[in-house]
DNA sequence: TGTAAACGGTACTGTACCGTACCATTTAAA
DNA sequence: TTTAAATGGTACGGTACAGTACCGTTTACA
């Protein structure tokens, strides 16, 4: 499986591709409401006829660049996270999570999940399934482990991941979704870092350092 | 100031106050782009002559909608702390902000400001100063004084205090923005009052009971 | 009561855009 | 080389919408 395919077939798959890929820029640049089949024919430069053969409709091609854009980007939350040291793991996932989340694909899709969450109930709840509630799954999951294991002193685990990540995510993320502002790599490493420091010394009594 | 207006002046800004209240409605139901004009006339009744001569266009229609949802809507995170007890004046800030936040037009603020931030600069920096700037900066300036009274040991205050927020608005806020899911009262008051223990354990030392 | 401002209703202009139809051209397979 | 599928280009239908123009009517103030 997963074979390249030659011939009609490949072809095909090309289009599509390079249509997605073109409608992706157009629709994450100017969102849903402003983006129009028209400009997305201007960029590949193909026929209605064709453009509308692989998506048919502009709904339609909206869900195909979320579903696509989505799997691409929120891969990273996906792995479960093992059992190393906590302070590793919590700061692992914590830049990743920032990671995701400040990537330019990232913002364009919160930005346009957020915007039309009203009008594709459907396609938000996968967003949301498969990007921050994840995530928070994930560290929960981990959370719950430690807790077994009596190093972390929380009630909720699943709350818990929630607040972790919040505190993680800060107003930084929303500096760069209302003012285009993101931060250098060494800020986020430094917000991180310290999340993870109230975080632990909030909830692993043993590991206080005086 | 502030006087009551007679006559002309009053029946003004009475057809003004409801082209605008019935616009909000429209505006932050369907969002900017799918919102219209028509429809805004199809609810207050008026004519087109009298909505364009209050509102010079959709545009600014739009622009005076923000501002004064914002001006009503933000004024909860406006005031700054007073000097009480740390426990209580977190608790206090953090209902306060998921109240605000979780409200029917917090959420529809929100929402649109997201939508719309790179369409609207100016729009969503005025909405992010009044908004979760002003929260966090508020705070901020009460853990400067804590800092500064050694009751807190924090390295910067203005990030512990977004961090705090965003702690304390974990996933429930984009629970909300994404599958139109509030959470209970009982559900924020827990959230809130763990998001304080938390903070509380990981920075102020002598307020730990162990 | 007269008068000017504000208002309601609606027709209209120009435009943008989704989706369909049609024909010519290119590409891949037989 | 022949044939069928895929594609490019474009014209078109239908609709929605921002903003303007013009009419008669209502309201407030002198």
């Amino acid at each position: 499986m997963d074979e390249i395919p030659d011939g009609h077939a490949r072809r095909q798959a090309a289009k599509r591709a390079e249509i997605l890929a073109a409608a992706t820029e157009i629709f994450f640049e100017e969102g849903y409401g402003r983006a129009s089949m028209d400009a997305v024919l201007a960029r590949t430069g193909g026929s209605k006829r064709t453009l509308y053969k692989y998506f048919r409709s502009k709904d339609e091609l909206f869900a195909a660049i979320v579903g696509n854009v989505s799997d691409r980007v929120l891969a990273a939350l996906r792995p479960p996270l093992g059992d190393g040291g906590i302070r590793e793991t919590l700061t692992t996932m914590g830049e990743r999570y920032l990671g995701v989340l400040l990537s330019p694909e990232g913002l364009a899709l919160y930005r346009n999940m957020v915007a039309e969450a009203p009008h594709f109930p459907e396609l938000a709840q996968t967003f949301f399934s498969n990007g921050p509630g994840r995530a928070s799954a994930n560290l929960a999951a981990f959370f719950r482990d430690q807790k077994a294991q009596a190093v972390l002193q929380i009630e909720d685990p699943q709350r818990a991941a929630e607040q972790f990540l919040g505190m993680v995510r800060g107003d930084v993320h929303l500096r760069a979704v209302l003012l285009a502002r993101k931060p250098a790599k060494a800020t986020v490493r430094k917000t991180v870092a310290a999340a993870v420091d109230i975080f632990l010394s909030g909830t692993a009594p043993d590991l206080r350092e005086g």
